[in-house]
DNA sequence: CTCTTGACTGAGG
DNA sequence: GCCTCAGCCAAGA
């Protein structure tokens, strides 16, 4: 494998498809697994691309648990009840048992 | 090359 | 705990 013929925003994608169902991780945390922690916003920035793909965008949030990004999707609430669909419970934009919901990619590596 | 844009995060008040 | 400010960095024009 060539990580050089993979932008950024493609590992991005590779990652959020490891999401496991009815979990949910934080931009932060995919960042950091891809080695730039400080890119956080860039991940959010390539799930604009997320479209159209295998990612399940709806399971990435900000590290508060907060559905920063509902607004980029089709419905209102949709975000929150393809989240609420896999078992996690939503109240107002925030994830409820962040901390228990929350999957780290880096700890599963 | 330069400038702008962000679905973020951490630190400080 | 909440709000504000600044840094961060890749991609597109």
């Amino acid at each position: 494998m060539k990580p050089e013929t993979l932008s950024f925003y493609d590992k991005v994608y590779e990652v959020a498809r490891l999401i496991p169902h009815g979990r949910v991780t934080s931009y932060g945390a995919i960042a950091k697994y891809l080695g730039a922690a400080r890119s956080a916003r860039m991940v959010g920035y390539a799930m604009n691309g997320s479209h159209g793909k295998d990612v399940p965008a709806h399971r990435v949030v900000n590290r508060k648990g907060l559905l920063t990004g509902k607004h980029h999707f089709e419905g209102t609430n949709l975000m929150q009840q393809l989240l609420e669909s896999e078992g996690v419970t939503v109240v107002d934009l925030q994830v409820q048992n962040f901390d228990t919901v929350f999957w780290d990619p880096a700890k599963v590596l």
